[in-house]
DNA sequence: ACGACCATGTAAAACGTTACATGATTTA
DNA sequence: TAAATCATGTAACGTTTTACATGGTCGT
């Protein structure tokens, strides 16, 4: 399989959403697509002059007031399709680079505080997680009632919750089952 | 924060259980480390070289019979403590990129029967991967009866397993709640 | 004799991150 | 008036993948 840059379809994907600046999109992905992916911010300013290139999306200049230069982007029907054939295509396979669990895994070789603090250090960032999403949760429930798009977001936050509350409870047993290990 | 290429201490790790050839160990992190790490093939022989160039390993070349060249390598005590040092360390934040989580949140673009079918066909992946991880689970409990080393590994998979379950349940109701949503 | 797997490695190209450069506008 | 944030962008560097090159050994 060859690989591909999946750059432009991140940023086909806000747009898809709403006209947005580069700044925005650089925001956009950071904080919402944040539990399953990311882009690099050197990425999508030259990803969307090639976009524009291929007419994918039009650029608008806006000045809103004095001289500040402001870009608006906005999908087109081309680039709309280009998105939607992509989404239609079976995913590639999810790529995790998950330190804590290598680090874990390689436990034989550290002391069993030094597996303890991992495991507790890890907990404590799970339970802020949770919070995180549960206040975007809400937050969108409250600005987004019931249309479309927020269906297809509140699935994406749940499946992050759902593993989240699954590492939390994880997590718990193996601290009690390193505790209860004579060794 | 500076990047820094983990290779090295995923050969070391690799090398901690056992002296392992350069095909060994590529085999050992496609297979073993599947749930949450990978390398590409491309950087193991490169990094094997500067670890011996480092004395963190030592290189022996076996010629087992006939001409076949076949070297092995083994941590050195000072290899033995730079991995320790890094395990040591509060692990980055994990990497994950999701191309099907992604492609669903992005799912208000595309029909409903298409985000149907690649929650069927995620489910029927994990379906698969439980399978793997529980068998692997058996042959581990079957070849390593309690030793320190299995204590590790057998947390590593329950954690993979944890967060398939997870999955599982969260793609039936998901498939669920848009079987059921109007539109 | 054929395919699968053992075994070592390299090179080119693509990809991704970080740091930097520049400056405007808003908010405290 | 200082800090945070808006806003655009590039260059250098490091990482990662893919494809390739080469050949041995084992099982059927």
């Amino acid at each position: 399989m060859k690989r591909e840059n999946k750059t432009k379809y991140v940023i086909l994907g806000a747009l898809s959403y709403a006209p947005m600046s580069g700044y925005d999109i650089r925001k956009w992905i950071s904080q919402v697509t944040l539990p399953f992916w990311s882009e690099s911010d050197g990425q999508i300013y030259p990803t969307l002059a090639e976009l524009v290139k291929g007419q994918f999306v039009k650029r608008e200049i806006v000045n809103s007031l004095g001289k500040r230069i402001k870009k608006v982007y906005q999908i087109t029907p081309s680039g709309y399709q280009l998105l939607k054939e992509w989404l239609g295509v079976t995913p590639c396979p999810t790529w995790v680079r998950n330190e804590f669990l290598l680090k874990l895994f390689l436990g034989k070789n550290l002391a069993k505080q030094e597996n303890i603090k991992h495991l507790q250090d890890r907990l404590a960032e799970i339970n802020k997680t949770i919070e995180k999403y549960k206040s975007v949760v809400s937050h969108i429930k409250i600005t987004h009632q019931n249309d479309k798009e927020s269906f297809y977001w509140l699935l994406s936050l749940n499946y992050g919750i759902a593993h989240c509350h699954a590492e939390q409870v994880w997590c718990t047993d193996s601290l009690n089952s390193i505790l209860n290990d004579k060794g």
